[in-house]
DNA sequence: CATGAATGAGTATTCATTCAT
DNA sequence: AATGAATGAATACTCATTCAT
């Protein structure tokens, strides 16, 4: 039993390092262009062994993506008590924001979407269970913050995408036409005034806490 | 002369011919997977004669991308006299919502992304001389409406972000995880709700002819 | 017959273009990279015409070779009179270094010898029109120079090979290995060596105004 | 280990069989006409596999002229002990005829001379590595036979050249003119009377052992 | 169980030659 | 007679996947 389990943490050690190693090159190269050769030279496994942890490049590439949303998916539900709704949406967005930045999520959306004509599945199943999966965890937040009084009643599911497409605006859609696109130091500004803009829609308070942030927002 | 005016007309014929159906074979297969061969052959004509119009396939590529932007980028000027805000903006709306739609920009947005590690310079240019420029028009548009006092002094340049990211949210973002994302049935329930929400912030009049449109907006 | 006349001279000016331009391309790229199209572009006509003129690519290149040598093969026969053996050698031996070098001979031999595989009966040609026919003329001078007494008798048939064999060594040889190969300073030098050796063999005096060439040699 | 082994033997008869099959497909068609897939198919190997050995054409070409010399260039070193400087060149030059006509070297040196305008690095090592180096040997040989007091002192930079321009005349350049060039018959007797031409001049000896050659010589 | 050599189908691109005007 | 656009066959090279050891 022990050589047993030596032997599948050894499995697993390797099937990691294929999982980091063709991340790296499917972001780096896309899907087309990445070779399941190089990605076993890099994971440093024999193609035979890649082979034998996923089926085939799609699979691989299947697993990376949900590796990838693995580690974000979860992380988004926050505690509202005692804080404000400001500040609540502000800690979301950030979350995000760095989700995005830093896990290189707008890299790999790029790839995802890139093959949609070859994983239609695949790329459905990253729009419901990443996109459509952190709205519903906003918007509960959202009615969490009307129940309060925070926020005035409103139907929320919409409420939700208008915020989270003014935020992607800044976020994500730059990063989808350049490699690499990094947080812009004023990216907390953009974000800020995005939740100003929603605030004085929803909110019940004249202006909570309000920053003056019109001088602050250019391009 | 005449036999050169006929030549140029068959050449321009040709060419038109190897456009269309680079484009078909390039939204439908995605860049990478899309064969000059199948395409030529789509086109009717050889690919010697293919390449003598255009000097590689991402040459050919990038024609295409141009092609489909020139039919559009020029028509977003809107006379704002007589017609409310509101209206304006809708028309607006309204028409990008049709151009991506009917132009099949979501798919063709989605070939260029998938690009970019290949081909940034295509990528950034898409983005400056499509997304940015749009901007800009819409920019302009909108200072007029302020001008007029229908919208309260701001910061344009941020505002119409807002606003063109939350009309993307509906519009291209399902877009680019489906193949042939066709336009909703709800879609200008969808958008209205984005310009109440911009008109709630920006508005001068409490909310002028607004829609109960609350009620409209599901999923 | 006016008409006739000027049609037939714009023939032979195009004729002679496309020769020269063909040339050109075959001596720098070689045969089978030589471009039909370029050469067209070369000479200033469309390759219709280039195809009018000569039938086809081979046919081309053998009268590209053909009228190379033409220029050259016959200008080779030299007056002894009043001439030393020495300086008659040297006269020939030096006609025939300018020959390789200003004409390209070198560049085009190469090419020749390039297409033997598949242009056995040019370059049979090239050999016997050329090589062999330039050795029936050296030979027929040489056995003049016999029968003046100014060299000893012998077989002028293998002598003349010898000869010619040292001065190609330095003349020809080294140009088949490097493109543009062009004439040494110490080129005459050379020649004169080759030239002692022969005179130390067959000719009749000591060493007629034998210059100390030893000490020139080198590398 | 024995897996390691086996495999290398097996890649190693691969090997030799590509190399082998493209020295017989670039002597026959030249460098441009030889295809990769013929080579391929010649060494029953696929496509891929050719290219797993040998990058690119270029560099099977250059192994395949590497390869060739690599038989030749140690050989030339003979003991001049005991024997007349006669037969030491005698022996020196029959080498050389036997590399040139056993070896395909004149077959060989077609294609590299062929390929200087696209390969000029190879056909500038080639010059060195077997021209030059033979020349090398060649002088320290004849070096030793003026120390012996067979040859007079003189410079034997130039007359090794002197004397390899006369043998090539023969061996070497009719071949260079027609594919498989074969040895005449009466070929020693030529290369005899090229190192009786170099022994008049350079012998010390009236004329050791010498064969009346003059009448077996003729075209 | 791991290996890496081998596969063969697939692709962009070139070029000698023809033909409608 | 001259044009130059059109042809289609040919070719170097790549890559996901398999299999003998």
């Amino acid at each position: 039993m022990g050589l047993a389990t030596y032997r599948k943490s050894v499995s697993e050690t390797k099937r990691a390092a294929i999982l980091k190693a063709a991340r790296e090159i499917f972001l780096r190269d896309g899907y087309s262009r990445a070779a399941m050769a190089e990605i076993a030279r890099e994971a440093d496994v024999s193609t035979a062994t890649l082979y034998k942890h996923f089926d085939s490049k799609e699979t691989l590439f299947a697993a990376v993506v949900q590796d990838a949303y693995r580690e974000t998916d979860t992380s988004m539900f926050v505690d509202i008590a005692g804080k404000s709704a400001r500040t609540v949406l502000k800690n979301i967005a950030a979350l995000y924001a760095d989700q995005q930045f830093d896990g290189q999520m707008n890299d790999l959306l790029r790839v995802v979407i890139a093959e949609v004509p070859s994983a239609p599945d695949l790329a459905r199943e990253v729009y419901r269970n990443s996109v459509l999966k952190r709205y519903g965890h906003l918007q509960t937040t959202v009615e969490a913050l009307v129940a309060r009084g925070d926020l005035r009643p409103h139907d929320a599911s919409a409420s939700v995408r208008h915020l989270a497409g003014m935020v992607k605006e800044f976020v994500v859609w730059p990063g989808l036409f350049a490699l690499g696109f990094a947080r812009p130091g004023n990216m907390d500004a953009k974000i800020d005034a995005c939740i100003d803009a929603y605030l004085k829609i929803y909110g019940t308070r004249p202006l909570e806490s309000a920053p003056s942030q019109e001088d602050k927002i250019g391009t």
